[in-house]
DNA sequence: CGGCATGTTGCGCA
DNA sequence: TTGCGCAACATGCC
């Protein structure tokens, strides 16, 4: 699910649906990931308020509530937030439910989650991992100069800097691969030998990966040109696509027409 | 069965 | 101090 696009798309949904209602019940079945873990605690503080806003930061969710709550939600690596029927049976993967009220609407939110790497985190105060997030590439824009400031004050592979969520936020391994491809650049290339003509490059080509995500998304998965194509051919050039590991990730990259800056 | 996965954190080592 | 590499977390899919 969870790069800056899918969460962006999560939040349009939630923010439609909670924007106004109250939370009436609150069903959070699985303590590994609430915060506060204890469900009573959680439920506790959730039940009664009503939600102001719905805003993100990079791939994180902040549901502003009444009375000072934040509710604060990141989906990990498979999680999803979904609309339901409030009598809907407890599927597998749900691990918390909201019931909503709204005038005389009635409706529920699951938050669902196989691999349960996500977080819900109830708090009144802004969490640290929300805290020390760098600029939002949709809600802060992307200039290269900025982003020039930042890639030279760090020595590792642009790829792995691009995905450091306190450099940029929301920026995850497709997104980054494909970024990279399209700005015709080695993603192990050092961040700081990125000439200002090559940041530019990368600028556009996280623009234009996370708007082409962004319309195609909702109407299914769009064609990714070398995340997961190691082996087969580069779709520009046609050489065959490569994949090294950086920072425990496999990256994609096309040797023919991706060159390594030093 | 083994390998891999859109994320994050923490540890050990050079 | 910095930069890595790697394991771990929990689950599902091929």
């Amino acid at each position: 699910m969870p790069e800056i696009v899918d969460v962006e798309i999560v939040r349009r949904h939630l923010q439609r649906r909670m924007r106004g209602a109250r939370i009436v019940g609150v069903h959070a079945t699985d303590a590994y990931v609430l915060r506060p873990a204890s469900p009573s605690t959680f439920r506790r503080a959730l039940v009664g308020r009503t939600v102001r806003d719905v805003g993100r930061r990079g791939k994180w969710l902040r549901l502003e509530l009444d009375a000072g709550l934040l509710l604060f939600s990141h989906l990990g690596m498979t999680g999803d937030w979904a609309e339901c029927e409030p009598r809907a049976p407890r599927e597998r993967a749900e691990r918390a439910r909201l019931d909503l009220s709204r005038g005389r609407r009635a409706t529920s939110v699951r938050y669902l989650d196989a691999r349960r790497f996500g977080r819900l985190i109830a708090s009144r105060q802004d969490i640290p991992e929300w805290t020390s997030l760098g600029p939002d590439p949709l809600s802060d824009g992307l200039d290269a100069r900025a982003l020039a400031g930042l890639l030279a004050r760090h020595r590792r592979a642009v790829k792995e800097v691009l995905m450091d969520q306190t450099v940029l936020a929301g920026i995850g391994n497709i997104l980054a691969t494909e970024g990279l491809w399209i700005a015709r650049i080695d993603p192990r290339s050092r961040s700081d030998a990125l000439s200002a003509a090559d940041v530019r490059a990368v600028v556009r080509g996280l623009r234009a990966v996370i708007h082409r995500e962004l319309r195609h998304k909702p109407a299914g998965a769009f064609d990714l040109r070398v995340y997961g194509r190691a082996g087969r051919p580069c779709p520009r050039c046609g050489a065959t696509v490569a994949s090294v590991t950086l920072g425990g990730r496999a990256s994609a990259f096309c040797p023919g027409c991706q060159a390594r800056r030093r």
